[in-house]
DNA sequence: TTGCGTGCAAAGGTTTTGCATGGCA
DNA sequence: TGCCATGCAAAACCTTTGCACGCAA
């Protein structure tokens, strides 16, 4: 996999620490933007989306397109490692679940075997309402 | 359910036609606007995202948003009877594949009990390849 | 006749692209 | 020094909205 692929600017350090700060939740490019710009290390905005679509292809960041309306949310996964598993997003809080379980192993082989489908882990996520969401308010 | 709400005119009549017709694939805006006007019957553009909010609203047609880039998509899935079980995409060829299963159903249990998350069907998409696009090119 | 539906055009917002400059290696 | 990255501004796109007119009930 490529790792750190280009040349390492501020620019770049910035918006990746931002990412992994708020790595359990999505932002938009917006917020990324404004909070950047806050930080007295302002970023242009096609930058941003630049290095966003070199980390979306590289795989350490997972876009997001509910409606289109609010635009596009970005959220780091990691380098790899989250390749492997399903997630869960709740739809109320925003907050991704990784989730490794057997059980959903084996959902994979029994798609492809049975349905004759290759479901891909990476672009695949579970939408619905987490424990938190669910129990606590209405 | 509303079924049916509102008046009865030609471009709903039109558009409805396409949809219903098109249930196996998603559709664009573009596509359907592009389709009705060569047929002859030009609808609106403002028209057909109003007539597409009511359908989504009311639960007969599904609105996807892959990346904003494209554009959101759009899918008839009948009254009401596909919310029970999960959607296959292909990112290839665009089929959907309705997916009526067993094993599936008990995910949402198993998920449920086991990690505290109410996975919600109607908005859950397993993406990767059909086995027409994965046998095939490439 | 009443009021929703439609069409056109303009507005709003997000994302992309061209081009010259700046900075990493 | 070479080449990628950045910024700014303009462009391209999709989607929404205002307003007047048409049409279903």
């Amino acid at each position: 996999m490529k790792r750190d692929s280009g040349y390492n600017t501020r620019q770049k350090e910035k918006l990746l620490d931002y990412l992994v700060g708020n790595k359990d939740r999505h932002t938009s490019v917006q917020e990324i933007s404004s909070f950047l710009a806050a930080e007295g290390s302002p970023v242009g905005t096609a930058t941003i989306y630049r290095q966003l679509d070199k980390l979306v292809e590289s795989g350490e960041v997972r876009k997001y397109s509910f409606d289109g309306k609010t635009g596009a949310c970005y959220q780091y996964i990691g380098d790899g490692t989250c390749r492997e598993h399903f997630h869960l997003k709740c739809l109320r809080c925003g907050t991704l679940i990784h989730l490794n379980c057997d059980h959903l192993s084996g959902l994979n082989e029994h798609i492809l075997e049975h349905h004759g489908f290759t479901v891909d882990p990476a672009q695949t996520v579970f939408y619905g309402v987490c424990a938190d969401c669910a129990g606590g308010s209405r």
